[in-house]
DNA sequence: CGTATTTGACCAGCGC
DNA sequence: GCGCTGGTCAAATACG
């Protein structure tokens, strides 16, 4: 980091004659009590220019360690990115296989298709939400791409006009839940949710539940939550359109209802797209933000030595107090 | 009593 | 046209 700096600073020390000039070399007792006070200030500057050495060859050591730390958090989020498109391909192939009679196939191409579709069509990064101390993670991922952003998809509703269609954007969330957890309602994104119905799909035995946005009552988004039909512990959302209003403000634990209401637990305003990976990955992002915490910190610890650095410097280079 | 949820019925698209 | 399926409606119910 500053080795080159360390070098040029420590060169200063070596020329200092911080006991001035001699002068008066009649008078002895002065003389001795110069010299005792060079040798003092000698021992002070050898004192400090060890210390000056020790700092910054510990400065090296954690100069080292972070460039290695930022490679390996470089190199974990990769991997993480690696993961996540992983597991969105997963998904799509369990959406797409299974048996089944050849309607239900068809449909089920249809939707791979639109998936396939939308995860070509980036848009605006999203924020994340945490989720009652779930783990949730603001990313979406397509099949060639691996960052943070929200699917477009059409519209896969029969009901749904073509304008429509064109104009909806359907994204994912994914989110582990406790499986004894029926209420289909764990999935808390920063908007208020009126549930409307609710389907046993073909495909999975679980029963799909459908919400509509109700803060506002022109807001057209729906989603879809389901528990997937591979991992129970994992709820789907699907999200389609776009809310039309800013989502509510945040509430602590005052009046709700008692069965899920998703206004009595808002934890976020962050918008509709939150897809959370399973146990694996939230491991692997957990270690990411360990690593990010602590080279963090590191480098709080170097620029604390940047700073006794200096300090030690100004004083080498001529103000240390003379006795 | 007002509001949200539940749940069976109904509607529409698609394949045969 | 029929059957299957996903999505939506709306009356009944539950809850604060």
């Amino acid at each position: 980091m500053d080795e080159q700096w360390m070098i040029g600073q420590t060169s200063l020390s070596l020329g200092l004659h911080v006991g001035g000039p001699r002068v008066a070399p009649s008078v002895t007792r002065v003389l001795l009590e110069e010299d005792f006070m060079s040798s003092k200030k000698n021992h002070e500057v050898e004192a400090l220019e060890a210390e000056l050495r020790r700092v910054g060859e510990e400065n090296r050591r954690l100069s080292h360690m972070l460039r290695a730390l930022v490679a390996k958090y470089a190199d974990l989020q990769c991997k993480v990115s690696g993961t996540m498109a992983a597991a969105n391909n997963h998904h799509q192939s369990w959406t797409t296989s299974e048996d089944g009679s050849s309607a239900s196939a068809t449909r089920k191409r249809a939707r791979s298709d639109s998936l396939d579709t939308a995860s070509r069509n980036p848009s605006p990064p999203l924020a994340a939400a945490g989720s009652s101390g779930r783990f949730a993670v603001s990313v979406t991922v397509g099949p060639d791409q691996a960052e943070c952003t929200p699917v477009h998809e059409p519209c896969n509703s029969k009901r749904v006009r073509a304008d429509e269609v064109k104009a909806s954007r359907v994204s994912k969330l994914y989110v582990h839940a406790d499986p004894s957890d029926v209420s289909l309602q764990v999935v808390k994104d920063g908007f208020q949710w009126r549930k409307y119905g609710q389907k046993v799909t073909k495909d999975n035995p679980c029963p799909r539940a459908y919400f509509r946005c109700s803060f506002a009552p022109s807001c057209q988004v729906k989603k879809k939550v389901q528990r997937s039909a591979e991992d129970k512990t994992m709820l789907v959302a699907t999200y389609d359109g776009d809310h039309n209003h800013a989502p509510p403000p945040k509430q602590q634990g005052s009046g709700g209802r008692k069965r899920g209401d998703a206004a009595a637990v808002r934890v976020s305003a962050a918008p509709v797209l939150v897809q959370q990976q399973g146990n694996q990955e939230a491991s692997t992002a957990e270690q990411v933000a360990d690593r990010k915490n602590l080279a963090e910190q590191m480098a709080a610890t170097l620029t604390r030595d940047a700073g006794f650095k200096a300090a030690l410097v100004s004083a080498l280079s001529g103000q240390i107090p003379v006795a």
